[in-house]
DNA sequence: GGGTTATTCAAGTTGACGCTTGATAAAGCA
DNA sequence: TGCTTTATCAAGCGTCAACTTGAATAACCC
């Protein structure tokens, strides 16, 4: 039986597939200003508690919410460390581009300066 | 005929749905160095070239790169700034959480100092 | 124990993804 | 004009996401 591996890449899909959604996002934003039970969470939406329920779950998934117990809650807190991953992954990407870019600004600098060939 | 609108939310959703998938952050990372082809950036994988041609069409779609023509060609580039709008929704979470948590320590530092009530 | 409350499980529908193969279009080259 | 290259279109297949409704679990309250 493997050992149940996590690549970072799987990480990432599931970080990344998390936020794409209005609805997950939105939960997140509520949960920055502090913790809230499913029921919580649930109450402003029109669809069904199942239904939010299972994005709890994609969110669990993605390490971007904890869950507690507490009486018959199972109250959700935003894990904030991992969002910065997300933001680590694009910072590293821009980081490149801008390096690039960088350089094309210094030959064409050289090119004006110059302007011999 | 309704107007062909596009909501902040609906583009959140395209934007990280398309980071949601390790060949196209992948694309995404070998874009920032240059421009490229699609026969070009299809190369390195072991899918067809149809399958990374659908893998762009979600990249444009969000906006992340955009594409010229260039004889039988169509070069796709980066356009980085739209990576700066994921970034922008996580940092204002982030800082809600952060206010909160700021918060939270002062009146734990008032407590501890005060230690009435 | 019996009834409410909070949550999850299970099954089913609809639609979108991720991929395939085969056909088509358009530009370049002999 | 034909042949090649580059890329997209189109149909099909399997999986997963996003919901639904109904049933089950588990903790609390009388």
């Amino acid at each position: 039986m493997p050992v149940e591996t996590t690549t970072e890449d799987q990480r990432l899909d599931a970080l990344f597939t998390a936020l794409g959604d209005s609805t997950r996002r939105d939960i997140i934003a509520r949960l920055s200003a502090g913790e809230a039970t499913v029921k919580e969470l649930a109450e402003p939406y029109a669809m069904s508690m199942q239904a939010v329920s299972q994005h709890i779950r994609i969110l669990e998934r993605s390490g971007l919410i904890s869950r507690g117990r507490h009486r018959q809650t199972r109250p959700c807190r935003l894990e904030p460390t991992v969002l910065a991953d997300a933001v680590s992954w694009i910072e590293e990407s821009r980081r490149t581009w801008s390096e690039r870019m960088d350089r094309l600004e210094t030959r064409l600098a050289a090119l004006q300066k110059g302007e011999s060939q």
